[in-house]
RNA sequence: GGCGAGGUACCCAAGUGGCUAAGGGGGAGGUCUGCAAAACCUCUAUGCACGGGUUCGAAUCCCGUCCUCGCCUCCA
């Protein structure tokens, strides 16, 4: 199984062959914990464990980092505006660390709840300042940073290729289209490494480096971690669509400028949007929906997950109820499949041999460019087809190694029936002996407004909650 | 202003030159059932924003038009 990705880097499909044979250096994105992560975060996040698990079964030991920018970072590259985990202080009265540890614990609640794969290492920002200000030192040492008005700065005039990820033209690009230009940069388009001069009082969140007291840049923690961990020269670096221009743009800079070695990384690899309606998922427009909210309006988290696997990941995918309805219930669909299955044959499933047709199929989608819509589709064509159960079972079995909705492990929830529910659907279970049809349905339908549906099978009588 | 992604059935969404346009949801019909529910089966775009063009052949390539979204602040 060879794996082809689509890089960001060229902007286009390319095998993905690692720099050390059967070995995959993984480095994605993390959150900056200020605030709840949405399930258009959490899209991306499925997509990487996607990624993640395709890599697995290609036969790769993967080693997968993800940070957690724990560290403030301003509204703007110009010191202005406000810090983010300020400002959640402030909301919440709470120290910068209670707000990290609280956020971060929710991220990987919901990073759970999802199934997405704890990655190998999970890095703290600020818990690598040492590392950052080391790096800082060698892009200085290598004449790649100044200093001025306070703060030191990276210097894109002296890094040619600043820019070839996204393809930005630098001659044409307004900095300053929706903000104030940092007027101590000397070319518009420099980024901060160190700043020491905040504007913010009570600023906990600082620490003492070679050019005073202050705290990094917002780019810089990705490069000095992702390099700590997987090396100066690792495979595939992947995050959100939007870090394209500026913050993987600026990573670049800063890794490369520091080692002096290219590639810094092989392969880019960037997930689009889920967009509420027409427009992007954010705080300030579009909604903000998290996977609390999806449970408390009675999803499984995982038909999100379903849902994700429904739509290329560098496609936007247009979320709504409805459509997330649509996913509920195929998931559950594909449960009750599996139930069948497990039960026609005693829940063994046949030995699979690694080319069996119908895994091929599904690895071939797999390995283009992570086709998991297509992919999806076996797994109907697969279930619909006449196949023995038993190799169906194992088939699905082994495709839910990458799409991770837990099949294998999936037991239909037991509910506690209370006894006055359990005394009604007695009295129907005699009813119906005695062929009382018209009291028996008068009962179902009791208990149908109590939030009990029936369902009257070769083995008795089922009982389930809600619906 | 610059750059990028798109417009495929009622909804979500694959497919980028060639058999009958994947798959899921929804809807319709059917099997099963005392009737239901669940499950399963069948059907559901002679059509791919619109107008031209290239080609033996286009949703797929080219030109034009209309529309939507994103980025150029931090953002998954």
């Amino acid at each position: 199984m060879k794996i082809s990705l689509f890089n960001t880097m060229g902007r286009k499909i390319e095998e993905f062959v690692p720099r050390e044979a059967g070995r995959a250096g993984l480095y994605c994105c993390g959150m900056t914990v200020y605030n709840f992560a949405h399930i258009g975060n959490m899209r991306t996040y499925v997509f990487e464990d996607i990624l993640r698990r395709a890599l697995e079964m290609a036969g790769y030991e993967v080693r997968h980092v993800m940070n957690v920018t724990d560290v403030g970072h301003l509204t703007s590259d110009a010191d202005e505006g406000e810090d983010k985990m300020i400002v959640a202080m402030r909301r919440e009265g709470k120290t910068a660390h209670q707000i990290a540890e609280f956020y971060t614990d929710a991220f990987f609640r919901h990073a759970d709840m999802l199934h997405i794969a704890r990655p190998h290492v999970v890095c703290k920002a600020t818990e690598h300042i040492p590392e950052m200000i080391a790096q800082v030192e060698r892009l200085e040492a290598n004449g790649l940073a100044y200093r001025a008005g306070g703060n030191v700065y990276f210097d894109i005039e002296k890094f040619p290729s600043y820019g070839d990820l996204a393809g930005l033209d630098m001659e044409n690009l307004q900095a300053g289209a929706r903000i104030e230009v940092d007027k101590a940069k000397r070319n518009e388009h420099d980024f901060a490494l160190w700043f020491t001069q905040s504007k913010f009082e009570n600023q906990e969140m600082i620490w003492d480096s070679p050019w005073g007291r202050g705290y990094p840049g917002w780019h810089i923690e990705c490069s000095a971690m992702s390099m700590k961990y997987l090396g100066e020269q690792f495979d595939i670096h992947c995050g959100g669509i939007d870090h394209v221009p500026v913050h993987h743009t600026n990573e670049i800079a800063q890794a490369e400028g520091a080692t002096g070695k290219k590639p810094w990384v092989r392969y880019w690899v960037h997930g689009e949007w889920l967009v509420m309606g027409e427009e992007k998922m954010s705080k300030s427009k579009g909604g903000f929906v998290t996977v609390d909210t999806l449970v408390e309006r009675g999803y499984d988290p995982l038909a999100l997950r379903y849902f994700c696997l429904q739509a290329h990941y560098r496609q936007q995918l247009g979320f709504s109820y409805d459509a997330l309805d649509g996913a509920a219930t195929a998931l559950s669909r594909l449960r009750e499949n599996v139930l069948a299955l497990r039960k026609e044959t005693g829940g063994t499933a046949a030995e699979l041999g690694d080319d069996h047709p119908a895994l091929a199929e599904f690895q071939a989608y797999l390995a283009d460019d992570l086709n998991v819509p297509r992919a999806m589709s076996v797994v109907w064509n697969t279930l619909r087809s006449d196949r023995a159960a038993a190799e169906k079972l194992a088939l699905v079995y082994r495709f839910d190694n990458v799409l991770g909705l837990g099949l294998e492990d999936y037991e239909p929830p037991r509910e506690e029936i209370p006894e006055q529910v359990a005394a009604l659907v007695e009295e129907r279970l005699a009813a119906r002996k005695a062929k009382d049809w018209a009291t028996a349905d008068a009962l179902r339908k009791r208990l149908a407004d109590m939030g009990y549906a029936l369902k009257d099978t070769a083995e008795g009588t089922t009982v389930t909650k809600h619906s």
